[in-house]
DNA sequence: CAAACCGA
DNA sequence: TCGGTTTGG
């Protein structure tokens, strides 16, 4: 899946959260979520993430706790969701039919010995999960007043292209594909403790010495989310062979390799589908029908998302005092 | 010796 | 994601 590889790559520097204050960020919401649920939430507590009726909740709980570290270090976060999958990324596309299949088969063994409460928790999360958990999403978004953009296809696409035209100031990621989908700056690590990363495109053409399409094909001789790299090529190797034989096709015929859909996979990293986007960044939470939606309408414990609402609340009333100032 | 691979 | 192992220039 993810590319250490381009870590290796990428030109990236500390920075504090002072250097990037008031910036607009616009993140991936699926990725941010998933990364955010997987290293924050203790998962072992099944139960506070699940209704009685067995629906997820992890995604409200997620964004009620994780969107304060955007709101007190005063940026602005705009969540930008997945279009249509491309259907290059195969790998992914597998990935996750087999963990449907998987799902499939645990909701199957309930249902066989009986065990009616899982085998209707299992189909909730199997069947309903992603539309639901992507309209409560929107839903709590909304009620936040957190700036949302449908992408058209890959959500890292769309944010690398709204901090190529300007209408933010960087992408955020926690992985490396803004990077060749053409994003001058990435933000990582918003959410960790600690000083963010930022990853800077001119930087790292700069010391790699290639232009963006040769740093394309460097990445995908590495290996990328559309296709298995070249076998006994690494970052360093990858950057050497480009610059000698000027590019992927160069390279591929230099050793008798191939790359499936490598012209299509290539197209598609240097103009990736994206829409122009013109964003609101003046945010106005109502937290009061936030928590009225989490807490009444799904269920979620109150004291699971308490302290959460009152660090938005807060950093509101920070923000409106700073406009005093 | 550095780079890439690979298993945990 | 990391550290030990293998490869190869």
């Amino acid at each position: 899946m993810g590319n250490a590889d381009l870590r290796d790559l990428a030109a990236i520097r500390d920075v504090t959260f002072a250097d990037i204050d008031g910036s607009v960020v616009a993140v991936d919401a699926h990725n941010w979520l998933y990364r955010y649920l997987t290293t924050t939430v203790k998962w072992t507590a099944d139960e506070v993430y699940t209704t009685d009726d067995g629906m997820e909740v992890a995604n409200l709980i997620g964004i009620v706790q994780g969107l304060p570290k955007f709101f007190e270090h005063d940026l602005i976060p705009v969540l930008v969701f997945d279009g249509d999958v491309t259907d290059l990324k195969a790998d992914e596309v597998a990935d996750r039919r087999a963990k449907r299949e998987a799902a499939e088969e645990r909701r199957a063994a309930a249902a066989e010995r009986g065990d009616a409460v899982e085998a209707a928790r299992l189909e909730a999360r199997t069947q309903r999960l992603t539309e639901t958990i992507h309209e409560t999403t929107r839903d709590l978004l909304r009620l936040l007043d957190v700036p949302t953009v449908e992408a058209p296809a890959e959500g890292e696409a769309q944010c690398a292209h709204m901090a190529a035209t300007g209408a933010v100031d960087h992408a955020g990621s926690e992985d490396y594909d803004t990077l060749l989908f053409g994003a001058p700056t990435t933000l990582r690590q918003l959410t960790s403790k600690g000083n963010p990363e930022l990853m800077d495109l001119v930087a790292t053409l700069d010391e790699l010495g290639l232009d963006r399409q040769g740093l394309i094909d460097a990445a995908m001789l590495c290996g990328t989310d559309f296709n298995e790299g070249i076998h006994g090529i690494g970052p360093k190797t990858a950057v050497t062979a480009v610059r000698e034989h000027g590019d992927l096709w160069g390279v591929l015929a230099d050793r008798d390799a191939d790359i499936p859909n490598a012209e299509a996979i290539r197209d598609l990293f240097m103009d990736p589908p994206a829409i122009d986007v013109d964003i609101d960044t003046s945010v106005n939470p109502d937290v009061e029908a936030a928590r009225a939606y989490v807490v009444d309408e799904w269920g979620v414990a109150a004291d699971e998302v308490e302290r959460g609402f009152e660090r938005i609340a807060e950093s509101q009333v920070q923000t409106g005092l700073d406009r005093w100032t």
